[in-house]
DNA sequence: TTCATTAATTAAACTAGTTTAAGAATTTTG
DNA sequence: CAAAATTCTTAAACTAGTTTAATTAATGAA
């Protein structure tokens, strides 16, 4: 059933013939994690790159000040990693963190590389995935630029209803590059609103 | 020679054979444009993707408000596109304009996913640096979230310093997501710390 | 169930960066 | 080369968001 998931994920992104798509997805394995286990903390090398089928993550850095700031949050259907420190099995500046007790599918460095040379789709499928990711990123950039701490917290609610239910506002706050007294101060004034 | 600095530059993230770097290469074509030239507006769909040999873009959009905001720059060496536009071939948000007279080489959507269908490798060369683009968008943000203003300039001036020469400072200020007037004021700071 | 810890809220004082406006410097264009 | 347009600078008033600090609410561990 995990793997059913990942299947439709790689298929909405390139269609493979069912044999060859359950050739790929065996190279992953289940791994549960407990809430607040660290898959990755910062300066160690990531060695596992992972598909979240249950749960959530925080994908976040420590700042100078030792203030946290969330890049972002991973749940179902969603890729939990360091793309940089995976790919070139350097050490990482990110922490990586269970918000819930979570499944994974996982792949190790060397069995990616594998999975890329065997699999000429499979080079194509991330080639597609990561085109979509820069865009999504030069466009969350663009909003934090264009837009206020409201409208972009306005935005995140609507745009991830489970993750605003799931996780701490602090957290929101972080991802959105404010104080949480700050968020704090936009939910009141939204809920005055509202009224 | 323009030829070269592509194959150098393919080169340096897949090691390919010279013959099948040559035929890669010659799937893109020269083109020149004019100081001032868009080669992209706003709602259009871009039809060509460039690399630059020589000369300088801005790669912006105007926010709702009326002012432009810089996403990139792109010089020689770099990639210039709206990914999102290019690849699902639909209405750009973004402006794309020379800055100086400069010279690409372009290749259009189809002859781009011959090169894929037909090369592998090359599916594995975009992989790759789209990959290494997710990594750098992703630092960027974090660089606004947890740098300020002042350290961003920093930053900027140390890491591309011909851009800096390049560019006004309007649209240094743009990138980095301040006002020119808050630009000047950081400049003028700078300036008096030297002394 | 209770104690301890962490998150959330509120409010006041503060600051990094914006806005507005106007003059000086530079670049572009005819 | 001169006029027009744009960019750069300066400064004062302003504001979106921060900081600090204190209180309350919620969560987690024993």
């Amino acid at each position: 059933m995990y793997y059913e998931l990942l299947k439709t994920h790689f298929n909405k992104i390139v269609r493979l013939p069912p044999r060859e798509l359950d050739t790929i997805v065996d190279y992953y394995q289940e791994e549960k994690v407990a809430k607040g286990t660290f898959l990755l903390r910062k300066s160690e090398i990531l060695r596992l790159e992972g598909y979240v089928v249950e749960g959530c993550f925080k994908i976040s850095t420590i700042d100078k000040k030792g203030s946290e700031k969330v890049l972002y949050f991973a749940a179902r259907d969603w890729w939990v990693m360091d793309i940089d420190s995976f790919a070139n099995q350097t050490a990482s500046s990110l922490d990586i963190q269970a918000l819930e007790d979570s499944t994974l599918l996982v792949i190790s460095k060397a069995r990616k590389e594998q999975l890329y040379q065997e699999f000429p789709k499979v080079e194509r499928l991330f080639r597609i995935m990561y085109q979509r990711s820069v865009a999504a990123w030069q466009k969350r950039l663009i909003r934090n630029q264009t837009m206020t701490a409201e409208e972009r917290y306005q935005h995140f609610v609507t745009l991830y209803p489970e993750i605003t239910e799931l996780v701490t506002n602090k957290l929101i706050a972080s991802y959105l590059g404010i104080t949480q007294e700050f968020l704090s101060m936009i939910r009141r004034r939204r809920a005055e609103k509202r009224t």
